[in-house]
DNA sequence: CTGAAAGCGCTTACAG
DNA sequence: CTGAAAGCGCTTACAG
């Protein structure tokens, strides 16, 4: 169909082949491609010049078992279609790109042994580094991420007692906010929907809706804090539940752990004859793009998504290429609150 | 911290350390581990025995390099976090990870140089095959993905005149069907919101608008095919559009293209006093999983997008797992319309 | 500044 | 059924 260029079959070239055509030996080609200063001019072009002529590109695999790296690095995610790791995951393939990494996603959703086998992969000296979004460090049956002995940094989840670098935003701060907000706003009935138990992202923004109500005196209630595991079903069972409350009993506002609850939960009390934020003031965590999209927007923690990505590409990438092994340090990016349209103060009536 | 396994350092075992323990030569264990059955049950004990008492992982770059093939296959997607392909590439992702392919996901949103780099890399042999989503056969300066002689396969968006297998959606008939239940409620001022005139898909969707408009006798209005992009915010152009228009003239329905101009539209529209479906219906594209979430939610053509990824998946392993190149053959998908909220019968009033 | 040679860790004819 | 040996395409001391 369309014109190929011209010669169309023959093999890639090798660096012998450029060698021959040069008039040099393999190992100047090498030289000449890795050290261009160290040959002489005359060299240096004639080998340019045979690599041009020859389409020449080094075989990967050759020089990776030579020097015994990979120059692929594995990134461990809990979801590849949850919307919040998109962007995460692009922050990520810029920065490792353009160093000339190339990346293996491991998406962890779905049958547990693929876990495991990422791990023999990497322990089998497949990747030179991996990336945590997953929460925990990756484990077959008999073997742990440590034993690859390459280097490690996790982000947005945080890895308690992890001897790596860690880049996070400060959870416990940021879900403070949010509720600080709506105290400010008036509210002094606030629900908290909850995000899976077993995740420290649950127990941080727990922990900061705790200590803004403390703060600013108003008793915490356990029938506020509502059961939900960071998906649009749980929002819409939380909904429901609310709805089921009379009026006097019911919160004014609410803080949901995540975005796609926060909207389904949304959607659910809007079908069911309560407004937002009239009668409801919302907040999200997260700020998935939806946010902005949903009716109405939502107020959320916006997460710097894309700088999460390209700091622990950054991180690993340092860790990577240097000698000194893991300097332990972590980096807390900051998250801000997005003022938008699911919250106002609480309605004079139920005052 | 946490505890380590045993020995700590040590580099991981060669196959030359197996054969050591086991008492024979590398190729034995070489042949043991890639048909067991061919080697005599003693022997095989032994060497399996140690391996696992080695931890024996076969070296993937060693392996590569010898037998002339990465085990890596390139995807080339239009923007990574564009939900539309996150569940593509879980499709992908099972398929191909499920039988011992990694993949490499070439995002081309972002500087134009990188599509270069991409071909370059598979020019030079680091993949074994390309999974093209992006609609076009990737370039660099002066080459050609065809130059790199690899199985080349196309999903979603249908790249003409190619001439490996594609895998796609009847768009054409699937638009159709979408105008089809808009006439069949009533309506026949019906609206088209274009997605970005340089794609194919584009072009398919506005053909089966005209179809359906045409065999129902309904005479084409230019002036109601409005331009949009595939982004939220066209859709809000869009809205804004149709809000400034008199009822009288303005269309009872509207098909859109994508799912995310629809929801841009339909908040737009609301938030201007328009009430979707009473005041306008509203039919989009894609069946992504906001399209359920959405308020109300949105009646649109849901693509199969797990099973597309899987299935251009399997094609890819077949092509680059047997001789006969590329037996051309193009697979279409069903995707069928989802009937929800965002349409009901035109409102007397205008008719 | 340059070349000859070893070696990275595997697989696969080829003999036996 | 098994072993010795060549070779995949590179890089890098080591000499010169």
């Amino acid at each position: 169909m369309a014109k190929r260029t011209k010669e169309t079959r023959r093999p890639p070239a090798k660096i012998a082949d450029v060698a021959r055509l040069a008039g040099v030996s393999v190992a100047t080609v090498s030289r000449t491609l890795a050290r261009p200063a160290v040959v002489s001019e005359d060299t240096r072009n004639r080998v340019l010049a045979a690599v041009r002529d020859t389409s020449y590109t080094p075989n990967i695999s050759a020089r990776n078992l030579r020097v015994r790296k990979t120059m692929v690095v594995l990134v461990a995610v809990p979801d590849i279609a949850n919307p919040f790791f998109a962007e995460i995951l692009q922050g990520i393939d810029d920065t490792l790109s353009a160093a000339g990494y190339g990346l293996v996603i491991a998406n962890l959703a779905g049958p547990p042994e693929k876990e495991a086998r990422y791990v023999d992969l990497v322990c089998a000296g497949q990747a030179d580094g991996v990336l945590l979004l997953c929460g925990h460090v990756m484990r077959s049956r008999d073997r742990d991420l440590r034993d690859a002995h390459v280097p490690l940094v996790g982000a947005c989840e945080y890895i308690p007692g992890a001897s790596f670098p860690q880049i996070c935003i400060d959870n416990v701060g940021a879900a403070r906010e949010a509720v600080r907000h709506l105290i400010k706003l008036g509210h002094t009935s606030i629900a908290y929907l909850s995000g899976p138990q077993s995740t420290i992202l649950e127990r941080q923004r727990l922990e900061g809706y705790r200590q803004a109500l403390k703060e600013a005196g108003i008793a915490a209630v356990d029938g506020l804090i509502m059961p939900g595991d960071f998906t649009f079903r749980t929002g819409v069972e939380a909904g429901r539940a609310l709805l089921a409350l009379s009026p006097e009993v019911r919160p004014t506002a609410l803080f949901a752990a995540n975005d796609e609850m926060a909207i389904g939960l949304i959607k659910t009390v809007h079908a069911g004859g309560l407004r937002v934020p009239r009668d409801l003031s919302v907040v999200g965590f997260d700020g998935i793009p939806y946010a902005d999209y949903c009716e109405p927007t939502l107020t959320t923690i916006v997460q710097p998504r894309r700088e999460l990505g390209a700091s622990a590409a950054a991180e690993l990438i340092a860790l990577m290429t240097t000698e000194k092994s893991a300097v332990r340090k972590d980096i807390e990016l900051p998250a801000k609150l997005a003022l938008r349209d699911s919250t106002c103060p609480p309605s004079t009536r139920s005052t």
